[in-house]
RNA sequence: GGAGAAAUGGCAGAGUGGUCGAAUGCGGCAGUCUUGAAAACUGUUGAGGGUCACACCUCCGGGGGUUCGAAUCCCUCUUUCUCCGCCA
């Protein structure tokens, strides 16, 4: 959520950085500003007539204890029309706050200056790349092939059980994933990230904190007996420890790292696109976040890009990294990198990892302060991304990684899986 | 699931109808002392809205009510603790 005192002094700047989404934010801004204004005039009106009122209140307070009987009666009487007055007030205030409110929640927040302009994935910026695709066998496979020759992975028992989208992982398979698990924990708890093992559902709070509600409603699973969401990744837990939380700045930054599930209804997506690993309803994910001081998350944000390719060099996986364009990128994102490997097979990228900088977006939300070496209260900045998201990475190791005798595991993983190959 | 108790500032913890945004302690900040630090002592220190700045308003788990007036009384929800039951 934006911060409606920017938004008042640097209208223009908003507008324009927003324009880069594709959308004309005008109207809307100025409807913020208008609405913030009728809030703030009914608060002064209602404020009036409180205090008015406490005056009152305190006097009668005195002739009761004096024992001046009839005066207090008399004031009492008085009182009676500020009552009214006040229950109107408050009501008008109540309705400006919600409008200001609802606005408020429609506008995403604004792109970084870098952004590039485009509306499309397609207008993504290329940022860096990084391997060699490899030149595979002749009878090279997609991964989904390759699953089932090894009988690593079962698709068609998952929708026995389940339905599309929740495959069933077996043997190496289901130790394959673990060690990777295993293993981006161990590297992010080694780059100073804490790990932290969270709820796998969430309260409607926590989706609104971090900005899932009410722009991605659909797209959570929710349980309705018991208002609750499964999580679409672990940023919403994670981030949401911290929501309310007025930290100190020698506090910051405050590091996590954690492994959960992901759920997601992917409504509306289709075809070849999603076949196997490559769109899941339900996939494991090692989230890092951090909270930080605003004058360092631009840094920080670098550092998360950084510590990602440091993994991905160690796993020898071909692949870019993007800056996303004001149209691919997210509500509630300043400025995302997405990484992608190179699948061989399928001659595509797959996004396994976006790594965001949200500046105050989610902590103007979430409440979520701290106390500056000046004494004032502001607002954190809060960051977060994939190290890394499973699926696509198995999907990549699968097919860069297959050779005539079987997929050969790559070196750094080999301590944690106990084989070099599956085959 | 049943019975009882509780929820107060960064933390701990008093406060049962008005002078309470709230004692006290810890922590934080500033100062005195010290070569420096610690200790001790003194002062200061909740959050949000509002204002050029004051004034002023709101906030004692959430929501609603009673009252001229609520941290305090009533209703309700949530959470925590204790006891019982059930159980991975």
């Amino acid at each position: 959520m934006l911060e409606v005192a920017q938004i008042r002094e640097h209208k223009d700047v908003y507008a324009t950085a927003l324009s880069k989404r594709n959308i004309d934010a005008v109207s809307l801004l100025d409807q913020v500003i208008v609405a913030d204004e009728t809030r703030r005039s009914s608060q002064a009106k209602l404020d009036e007539v409180l205090a008015d009122s406490n005056k009152f209140s305190k006097k009668i307070g005195m002739f009761f204890k004096s024992g001046e009987v009839q005066k207090a009666n008399l004031l009492k009487e008085k009182t009676a029309g500020l009552k009214e007055q006040s229950k109107t007030l408050q009501e008008q205030l109540n309705a400006a706050s919600e409008e200001l409110q609802s606005l408020l929640y429609q506008l995403p927040n604004i792109p970084h200056e870098s952004v590039p302009e485009g509306n499309t994935d397609e207008d993504n910026v290329e940022v860096f790349r990084k391997g060699d695709i490899p030149a595979l066998h002749d009878g090279a496979q997609p991964h989904w092939e390759l699953a089932k020759k090894y009988d690593i992975i079962d698709f068609e028992l998952g929708t026995k059980i389940t339905g599309a989208g929740f495959p069933v992982f077996k043997g190496k398979g289901a130790r394959l994933q673990r060690a990777l698990i295993s293993y981006f924990l161990d590297k992010n708890t080694a780059a100073g990230y804490t790990e932290y093992q969270v709820p796998h559902l969430v309260n409607e709070t926590s989706g609104f904190g971090t900005g899932q509600l009410p722009d991605k409603e659909g797209q959570m699973y929710h349980v309705t007996e018991d208002d609750l969401y499964l999580i679409p990744t672990a940023e919403v837990p994670v981030t949401n420890m911290f929501r309310g939380d007025l930290r100190t700045h020698d506090e910051l930054p405050i590091t996590c790292t954690g492994y959960t599930p992901c759920f997601r209804r992917e409504a509306g997506s289709y075809g070849a696109h999603v076949r196997g690993l490559n769109r899941l309803h339900q996939f494991d994910k090692v989230e890092i976040v951090r909270i930080e001081h605003p004058d360092r998350s631009a840094i920080a944000l670098d550092e998360m890009v950084e510590h990602i390719k440091t993994i991905l060099d160690e796993l020898e996986l071909p692949y870019r990294v993007l800056r996303l364009c004001g149209g691919d990128l997210g509500f509630t994102a300043h400025l995302t990198y997405d990484f992608e490997v190179f699948s061989t097979a399928q001659d595509r990228w797959l996004e396994i990892s976006s790594v965001s900088n949200f500046l105050t977006f989610q902590a103007n939300r979430l409440k979520l302060r701290f106390k500056d070496a000046d004494g004032k209260n502001k607002l954190a900045h809060t960051l977060n991304g994939s190290s890394l998201a499973l699926p696509r990475v198995l999907a990549g190791i699968l097919e860069n990684c297959q050779t005539p005798e079987g997929i050969k595991i790559p070196k750094v993983l080999v301590p944690y899986c106990g084989f070099e190959m599956i085959d």
